[in-house]
RNA sequence: GCCGUUGUAGCUCAGGGGUAGAGCACUUCCUUGGUAAGGAAGAGGCCAAGGGUUCAAAUCCCUUCAAUGGCUCCA
């Protein structure tokens, strides 16, 4: 019997007959050891644990604390969701049935069984009944034909389908207890590891998601090793949902949605536009300092100017349906861009004139289909930090660097550390449908955007089929504190427009050419921004960004004036303040602050008004001491300085 | 748009074929208290809207609207 080498994560070799199984390498080291590995990464593909290893390998053993562990034991779970499931339903059909980020799910044809949430405690059930029979989860590898009739006499259509996408020679089953299914592996040694099982949701979803085709339904769920990780798991999803942007926002007051306003429409209460104030204060001065101009457009424009802009075709879906006036059809405007494009041939242009920055905090409106609303961050009225770019060629470069610098800035400000920049390009096979036919500056562009990113050393990834119609793009995925992810901002190369609106300036020879445009809008719309801050920061916004930056808390009636005389110093100084004159105790009134997050509480009492100073904490319970109220101006001014800085 | 779930006081929710309940918030009074909940009283609802079944509907059924978890789509 020949000999091969496993090489361990730590470095060390060992040497081992050949046909020995990640397992058997397990209890070699540590009984305990292989009492807990559920998956192994053989030469960085994960396999079974009892797959027999033939040659020199590099070896991971994993245990469900690593990722790839979880997901193989998720997609077992998966398979135990399924086995019950025949049990209970006999003749459901199944679609497929992976792991996801947080547990797994199945996509199940019920026939004419309409399975629903009252069902889930059975199911779980009958899911840890079969856990603790420890099936072992089996491998075989069978031949196409044998496959196919497996499920031709099961009367599965849907693994069908997929058996005719693979080919002969790759195609296995694994089985456990009275279960068999088409799948690639790997699997977890048997069921006896799933020790907690929890039945999350139920959804449909389309067969292959393609709208077309039938829907299936769709069972989520989760299970752990151990029933006290069940339990964390719960408790951190409700953590999660204390941080969900829909609930802070309707807690500390910043937005809401009215039945007779409409969906998608949310309506800013104070503190949301106080919010929204001293966003676009900061974005006005940074853009101010970038070399931006600002301008004003209509928030509806005539048909004509979308068929010429090319929008109508490609976009009327998601634009409101237009109102007619005297024969002729407006529109809501669903971007800026044509308005600023007018704006920039309202004037003879000069290469020297170039580049030209138009910024515009502009409203739109979208016809977003209603299941796709989502507090916030989807919505059908939406403000944007806009602005368009008109360059030569030979200044996309650096436009293009310095587009990306305002973003890296802003990530700094506001502490955003988690992002890929997704370069997204167009789909050859959809030009004239999707994109606009014009191969060579789809390349010529899409080479462009690349160049600036590698130069610049910006880490991103490259995605096909996603373009705007007018130019490729790149979107910025973030991650909100819930691990919420979403395309946060996009930049957007449009080599069309300038073509369509014959937009032109005069170069160096006398002649007319055509600008390059750049789209950007790193901060945003209002919405989709501040439901990201509102997880992000949990509703506490820093001094800069706070709607109420401090309460005074009187310690009685008796301070109420004093109070007063402090509240009139801090306005004079632009700060935003309240006082909170209810008759309750100081602890009361501290944690009502505390609740409603305010940066600052003030506390004055008969100390305080002797020596003409306030008390400050910090929220969260940090003692700031005693100080004037002309030390707390500057603490504060300071303190904001080096927020923005 | 499609599939599932939900809709009761400002908020969080309980109840459930015989004409509405709690806690918090709110108002008033007592209390004047020093770093996360002082006490009492009061006010608050066409039980999402429309239609049906019934002697009787907030409760059962249907439709619509909205929210929500997904699917498809996107800033």
């Amino acid at each position: 019997m020949s000999e091969i080498k496993i090489t361990l994560p730590d470095g060390s070799v060992k040497q081992y007959e050949a046909g020995t199984s990640a397992l058997q390498i397990a209890q070699s080291i540590s009984e305990g050891l292989a009492r807990n590995i559920i998956a192994a990464k053989v030469n960085g593909k994960v396999v079974d644990v009892t797959l027999p290893i033939l040659t020199d390998a590099d070896l991971v053993l994993l245990k469900w604390e690593d990722k790839e562990g979880k997901n193989t034991f998720w997609h077992s779970s998966a398979h135990l969701l399924a086995e019950a499931l025949e049990f209970l339903y006999p003749g459901v059909k199944f679609g497929i049935g992976p792991a996801i980020d947080s547990g797994f799910y199945y996509d199940i044809d019920f026939g004419d069984h309409k399975f629903t949430s009252e069902d889930f405690s059975k199911l779980e059930n009958k899911m840890l009944e079969l856990a603790k029979s420890d099936n072992k989860y089996e491998r075989k590898e069978v031949s196409k034909a044998d496959a196919t009739a497996y499920f031709t006499e099961k009367g599965d259509q849907y693994k069908l389908e997929l058996i005719q996408d693979l080919n002969d020679g790759e195609i296995t089953f694994y089985s456990q207890g009275n279960f068999t299914d088409l799948c690639r592996g790997p699997h977890i040694p048997g069921t006896g590891f799933i020790k907690a099982v929890k039945i999350t949701s139920l959804a449909g979803a389309y067969w292959r998601g393609n709208e077309k085709n039938k829907q299936l339904t769709r069972i989520y769920g989760i299970t752990f090793p151990k029933k006290a990780e069940l339990d964390a798991h719960i408790l951190m999803l409700e953590e999660a949902k204390k941080r969900d942007h829909r609930v802070l926002g309707k807690d500390l007051e910043i937005f809401c949605f009215d039945d007779d306003v409409g969906p998608g429409l949310p309506l800013w209460l104070p503190k949301g536009a106080a919010i929204i104030e001293r966003l676009e204060e900061f974005a006005k001065k940074t853009e101010k300092e970038a070399g931006y101009v600002r301008v004003k457009s209509p928030h509806i424009a005539k048909e004509s100017m979308y068929i010429k802009s090319g929008h109508l075709p490609y976009y009327q879906d998601s634009m409101f349906p237009p109102m007619e006036l005297d024969g002729t059809k407006y529109y809501l405007k669903p971007m800026n861009c044509p308005h600023h494009h007018k704006i920039f041939d309202a004037t003879p242009k000069s290469y020297k004139d170039l580049p030209v920055r138009y910024a515009e905090y502009g409203t739109c409106y979208r016809y977003e289909q209603s299941g796709e609303l989502f507090g916030l961050m989807r919505v059908r009225s939406l403000t944007m930090n806009d602005a368009h770019i008109y360059c030569t060629k030979a200044q996309f470069e650096e436009e293009f660097k310095a587009v990306n610098n305002l973003y890296l800035k802003y990530f700094k400000v506001f502490g955003i550390e988690k992002y890929v920049m997704r370069f997204s390009k167009h789909d050859p096979k959809k030009l004239g449908q999707k994109y606009i036919n014009s191969p060579e500056l789809w390349k010529e562009t899409e080479d462009m955007v690349r160049n600036v990113l590698i130069s610049a050393g910006i880490p991103y990834v490259e995605v096909e089929d996603e373009a705007a119609f007018y130019g490729p793009k790149i979107d910025i995925q973030i991650w909100s504190a819930i691990g919420r992810e979403f395309t946060l901002a996009t930049n957007q190369v449009d080599f069309a427009q300038a073509e369509k609106f014959d937009l032109s300036f005069i170069n160096e020879k006398s002649e007319k050419e055509r600008p390059l445009i750049l789209h950007r809008a790193p901060l945003s719309t209002h919405e989709r921004f501040i439901g990201f801050l509102l997880e992000h920061y949990a509703g506490k916004f820093p001094l800069w960004l706070a709607p109420e930056q401090l309460i005074i808390l009187p310690i009685s009636e008796k301070y109420q004036e004093y109070a007063e005389n402090v509240l009139k110093v801090l306005k004079k100084h632009d700060i935003r303040a309240l006082i909170d004159d209810r008759s309750e105790k100081t602890g009361k009134k501290i944690r009502d602050a505390e609740m409603k997050k305010l940066p600052l509480m003030l506390i004055v009492g008969e100390k305080e008004q002797a020596e003409n100073t306030v008390s400050v904490r910090k929220q969260g319970g940090e003692d700031l001491g005693t100080m004037s109220v002309e030390g707390l101006t500057d603490w504060i001014n300071k303190e904001i300085e080096k927020q923005l800085n």
